[in-house]
DNA sequence: GCAAAAGTGTTTTCATTACACCCATGT
DNA sequence: ACATGGGTGTAATGAAAACACTTTTGC
């Protein structure tokens, strides 16, 4: 450690709250720490934020590190600094959620990682550090966003069902949705795109496939039409 | 500036959007600064967070100081840290915004301050460092929370009419709203205290006074009401 | 008695909710 | 032919919006 920060010991961090979603659950990826302190234990991605470096840009190399992707849907959702939260000294962490689809990533273990995983969500009961409770903070703030902004579509691939759409919705809002409410609120608003293509390798009634389109959005925004569901 | 400052060059720091309500217009606390950088501009109050200090205790501090008020409602809008946002070197920055009754408060001008002041939020064109956008994304969040949450109250002294109570939607949220049915909205929720008391000094029919009562808040939440204007 | 803001209900309009059956495909 | 999820419309309900006049006080 060089002698400047072992003598300040403050720092500041970005962690990653990678969400994808596989058709049933929503998961977040997560690594088992090789290293003390809380070494062996689960917790969120993340890293030291250098002093050349901009605090997307540094979450984003984390993301790139570990799923390989760029141009990530990405989002601050808060700081936090307690003076004990490290036990190593100060170290102010600001958190990122990210949305992916989950199909696209073949995740690679990182260096300063032992395993990488993806943990459903619902079933994580402990993390290292105060990690759990900021994994808590942008569940929450996921929550929120996405009944307000065109956002679920990050979680799909490119072409999905208005069914699988749906289940994403109610998977992480935790709550039921009636069919056919969902679809008029949904197809009401213009801003998807009927790909005249049908689900295949199903084996009842194939769905049609959609695509979300931004420009679309764009212009039922100007036209007054609110994202809400 | 000590060794390890000058070397390392990083450092973290809070700003504070404090927001008041004269009864006309919203208004936020800006000093001018003393030093260079940005010598004699307006610019938010805020200060290096010490490596044992919390952060919401970093906030809570600089308003004490220039406000001499504790208790205050605060709230960590976002975290801005653009590599060069500060011209002496890395200082991110962690935005709070307050809610302050303006009546209550004889503004102290802080050691680093030439002056204090309150400004109205419409009118301020230009800010130090990027204090502009910590501004206007405070003043953004401000108006979401306020429409979803019972804190406008913060801003108004303790005991309050109706038409000042929706005066103060209107000019923070920028729309005009109808006198009966935010009547009808706001009582219906029953989350205030009628108190058998009158507005005094008016040349005209004095106004009934209310309080907002968090107890009756937190009942009214529980029986399933939203706070919703 | 006049100016100024306080206070008060009803109707209309629109958005949300609830709800059940036929359809297309694979096995 | 049966199992599986896909796809569709209408009526009922409730919330939000629109709207105008009387009341009380100070001057």
């Amino acid at each position: 450690m060089p002698f400047q920060q072992e003598f300040y010991k403050s720092a500041f961090s970005v962690d990653n709250i990678i969400f994808g979603f596989d058709g049933d659950t929503l998961k977040v990826l997560l690594i088992k720490r090789r290293e003390d302190p809380y070494g062996g234990q689960w917790a969120l991605p993340g890293d030291i934020v250098t002093p050349t470096e901009d605090l997307v840009t540094a979450a984003k190399r984390v993301l790139l590190q570990l799923t390989g992707l760029r141009d990530v849907y990405l989002e601050q959702v808060h700081t936090f600094g307690k003076v004990d939260r490290h036990p190593k000294g100060r170290v102010i962490t600001i958190a990122y959620y990210s949305l992916i689809n989950i199909a696209k990533v073949d995740i690679a273990p990182a260096s300063f990682a032992e395993k990488v995983e993806w943990k459903e969500v619902r079933s994580i009961e402990s993390l290292a550090f105060d990690h759990l409770d900021i994994m808590q903070t942008s569940l929450a703030r996921l929550q929120q966003d996405l009944k307000l902004r065109p956002i679920g579509f990050e979680l799909l691939p490119e072409k999905f069902t208005l069914t699988e759409l749906q289940r994403l919705y109610e998977v992480v809002l935790q709550q039921d949705l009636d069919k056919r409410n969902f679809r008029k609120k949904i197809l009401n608003m213009n801003i998807l795109n009927t790909l005249h293509e049908l689900q295949s390798g199903v084996s009842h009634r194939p769905a049609k496939l959609y695509s979300f389109d931004q420009i679309k959005y764009e212009d039922a925004k100007k036209n007054g039409v609110i994202f809400e569901i």
